[in-house]
This record gives structure tokens, C-alpha cells and sequence, in this order.
DNA sequence: CGGGGAATTGATCTCAGTCAACGGTTGTGG
DNA sequence: CCACAACCGTTGACTGAGATCAATTCCCCG
């Protein structure tokens, strides 16, 4: 399965993880139940209030939120295409942050996926597929911690864009590193920890360092590889490798890494 | 349940996310395999190491840390008694992160557990309480990106102290908000990406201000809710509500809350 | 009783925050 | 179709929190 044109998101991350036959990817697909859509702006659920309904991002970004006493706002994370929302296997767990729409936002339900997960085991394709992107999700945030973890402002913006680029790419939302970016750099300076006016300047400077460039919402990485290593960004494991040599039992932890993007 | 002196910390955390009856946490308890201790240094697991063994923290700290090219490295997170470790649903995901040892650790294997989780549904008394713990550690994942994101050192400092004040309460290790901090200043600057002298300052402003009192590896918080106040500390919720009255389909979201610690 | 890591303190410098102003774009209503 | 408002992006000047460099001092531990 590699004709991923027409797939959802969510397919196409499956696809890459590791190359998914047809027929789950349909499976998957099934389990989804309608979409609804959310205007630029909305709330969909806010921190406390226990989770009814599991979904998947079809269209549009998201941003995980909360807001501190004194009125500002942080972005915790952000929540692209292919990306599940509020889904844990428990049926009922409050949320654990605000989630609001960055740009119009269309959900699928996935509350029979998460039913078929808890009722098949983990060795069923579908539910394994989940469990993987689960623990990428994981991935992903830890990578947000070593980000905000290390100091500099420049650094910080340059290892946020390298991981929108790549988890977009995965979702079949880049073409040649150009990808649309709808964070205001108000967004962009609350998710990284910086004030607005430094993170201007920041952007600036990447784009004079020749690593960026923007028109409009559109942003290119022009040597995306360049700048990871400038940085030191290492890509959440998107891919698989080749499954094992049957009964290959003692395989050697370095070989037995994910490869990278 | 609430005579929790004998019991394990992991037993001691589900048993104060909603009490819980004692046979649940026996067989709990019998689901976890043979201990195996690790010495204070030694590293437990490497990023991209293909984890076979899920583990609980019995006794001792761990933490959680990244290497940067530069050499520097960085904390991502604190693991302490009754944490999972390595523990994912999927049997064979690659580590996100080294896992090393702070002090001398006792781990308990968990790989009955997962199994045993697979197996049974989330109805399930164990599964459901287990899938709860994994909730909370998201939320604990949460927390740290907050407090990294929100600015000053000396708040990012309280909050990490208030963070795990709170879950070693759960755990049982805490008496009189006093509880052993087995952290150098240097580990403690690279949790929080603040430079040691700049850590020891803060740590100092912290005493003086009557927040904190340190003897040795002891800690004590001085007046935890007023700190909690002051730098706008949320715990993540690790106690449960009251079970809801039966047939109670339209509680509102605000009372369906986690109660906070 | 030395030796080495940890804690503490001082001096200096820099990155990033704050305040303030101004240009560009969008969108909305007259 | 234009005018105004609101928001976003950009730039300058100034300030301050926190990094870095460099010494001590304090504990453990062998």
C-alpha cells in the first residue's frame, strides 16, 4: 500500500510507520465514524472535563493550551492531521489541557476505533498500528521537553519548525520542505517560551542565515538536513525498519532501532 | 483499602487515585514478576533500544535524560517509586529516552502486568487502574512542559519541588512535607535549563523566603499551598472523584472533574 | 587527613524581555 | 468603493534575568 493520495491522515501516518497492507488501512478507515467540523477559534474541549469522544484530526490544526493566572497563555503542543485528539484507552478520562482550533478543523469520531483496540488485542494490525502512533505521539512531546530544555531562542524555533516539517511530511502535507504554517509568531513565541519580539527577530535571522523562507503562511526549509544538524534535531521515529528475519530472536539494540525519517 | 503501609508504591498510587479493594491490589501485586536491583549511575535503558521488559520502580529514583551533541546533557523527566518504566501496551517499541539510575533502584517486573492488560478489557479492575497511571504520568509529562515554558527560574525551580512533593506523597514518601531529594544542583539545573549557579541562587531566594528548608538530601516545604499559590502550581490530579451516583449520564463538566490532591 | 565532587559566592557579559512606535494587511461597515 | 479599525509583523532603545568564568568553601569518603 503506497498509493496514499485519497488516504486520511491518519492512513498515511499508519502507511509510513511501516507499509501497511490495503485491507487494514480500510479496516482502520471503517472503524472512523463522522466528522464534524470546527470553526478557526473554538474550543473543543477544556482542561478537567472528562472525555466522551475520541477523535482524529481529518483537517486543520490544533493547538493544546492553557492558560496561567495572570492571563497569559502557553501552547503546549500542537495537534496536526492524522493526529488523535482526547483518545486514551480509558473511556474516561477528563482532558488534560484546553484544545482549541488554530485553523477550521475537521474531526472524525473514533470511538469504535478505541472500542475495537480494547476488545482485540495488541496483536491485531489495526490495534497494533494505534499503539505505534501512540507512542510517537510520546515521542513528539519529549521532544518538545528537550527543545524547551535547551536554551537558545534560535535553536528552540528552528527544532519546532524541523518537527512540524516532519510530522506534516509524514502526513503527506509537504511538498519540496514547503509546508503552510497558520501560528501567528504570538503562537509560535507561547509555544516556545518567548516573547513575540524575540521570536520576530529569531525568525529573522533564519531567514538570513538562508535556512527559511516565507511567503505569507507558507514556509520553506531550504536545507532542512543543514539546519538539523545545525541544531541537533533528531526526528521522532516515523518509520519502521524492514520487519525482523523470522525467529530472529537476538537481535542487537543498535540494529533494532526505528531508522529515522 | 487504606492500610497501605506494607504495600508497594505502585499499589500505594492506585490505591489513592480511588480507594481500591484489597483483592484488586493483591492480584496487582501478584502480576508483577521478580525484582532486580540497579546501581545509582548505571543506565536501565537506552534511546532506541528496543524495550522487552516493562518495569515498576519498587524503590529509588531514575531519571529520564537526552545527550546533546555538544555534550551537555539534559533531564526530561523524573521517574520515581511506583512509576512505570518501559511500560507501553505494544510489546516492542523502541525507548524514547536513556533511563538511568539517581540512587540505587529496585525494579519489579511488569511484563505479566502488560500482558495481563492486553488481555482483559478496560473494564477490568487492574487494567482500568493501570490505564488510569499511564493517564497520570501524561499528565505529570504535562506539567513539565508548563513549567518550562513559563519563564522565571524561580518558579520553574518551585514547580518542579511542588511536582514532586505531590507524587511522593502518593507514593508514601513524604511526612510533614519533608521528603529525601537524592538531585545534585548540577541534575536539578539540567531538568530545568538553568545553569547550576544560577540553580543555587534560586534555591537560596527559595530559603530565604521561608519556602524551603533543605538538611542534607531532606527537604522540607515550608508552606507548599501558599508556594502553590504564588507560582500557580496545578497538581495533576491523582485522586479520583467519588464514583458517580449510578445512571448519571449528564453530570456536568464542571463536577466531573478530577478532584485535585 | 588528604582529595574530589558538590555547594556557594563574586564579577562580568549577553541573550532575551519590555516598552514603544510604525507599516502592512485584512475585513467590515458606511 | 472607501475609510476605519484591528491585528499582525517589523524595528529601535533600553533593561534585566540568567549564563559564563573564576575562586573558595564545604562535605563526604576512602
Amino acid at each position: 500500500m503506497t498509493v496514499t493520495s485519497k488516504l486520511r491522515p491518519i492512513s498515511r501516518r499508519i502507511d509510513a510507520l511501516s507499509p501497511t497492507n490495503s485491507s487494514t488501512l480500510t479496516r482502520l478507515e471503517r472503524l472512523l465514524g463522522r466528522t464534524t467540523t470546527h470553526p478557526r477559534g473554538s474550543l473543543v474541549s477544556e482542561v478537567g472535563a472528562v472525555q466522551t469522544r475520541p477523535q482524529v484530526i481529518v483537517e486543520g490544526w490544533m493547538q493544546r493550551t492553557n492558560l496561567l493566572q495572570d492571563g497569559r497563555q502557553q501552547v503546549l503542543g500542537h495537534l496536526l492531521p492524522g493526529d488523535f485528539v482526547n483518545f486514551s484507552l480509558h473511556p474516561a478520562v477528563p482532558s488534560l489541557t484546553n484544545v482549541e482550533c488554530v485553523t477550521d478543523v475537521v474531526l472524525a469520531d473514533a470511538t469504535e476505533l478505541r472500542e475495537h483496540i480494547a476488545a482485540v488485542g495488541p496483536d491485531d494490525p489495526v490495534a497494533s498500528a494505534v499503539l505505534l502512533l501512540m507512542g510517537i505521539d510520546e515521542a513528539i512531546t519529549m521532544n518538545s521537553i528537550v527543545r524547551l530544555t535547551r536554551q537558545s531562542a534560535y535553536e528552540r524555533l528552528a527544532h519546532l519548525l524541523l518537527d512540524l516539517h516532519d510530522r506534516l511530511a509524514v502526513a503527506g502535507l509537504v511538498e519540496d520542505d514547503r509546508f503552510e504554517l497558520p501560528l501567528t509568531q504570538q503562537a509560535l513565541g507561547e509555544a516556545l517560551g518567548l516573547s513575540v519580539v524575540h521570536l520576530n527577530r529569531v525568525l529573522m535571522q533564519l531567514r538570513k542565515d538562508g535556512s527559511l523562507d516565507r511567503t505569507g503562511r507558507t514556509i520553506t526549509l531550504l536545507e532542512p538536513e543543514r539546519l538539523r544538524r545545525r541544531v541537533d534535531h533528531t526526528a521522532p521515529r516515523y518509520r519502521l525498519p524492514a520487519p525482523f528475519p523470522a525467529g530472529c530472536a537476538s537481535i542487537s539494540a543498535r540494529s533494532a532501532q526505528f531508522a529515522t525519517l
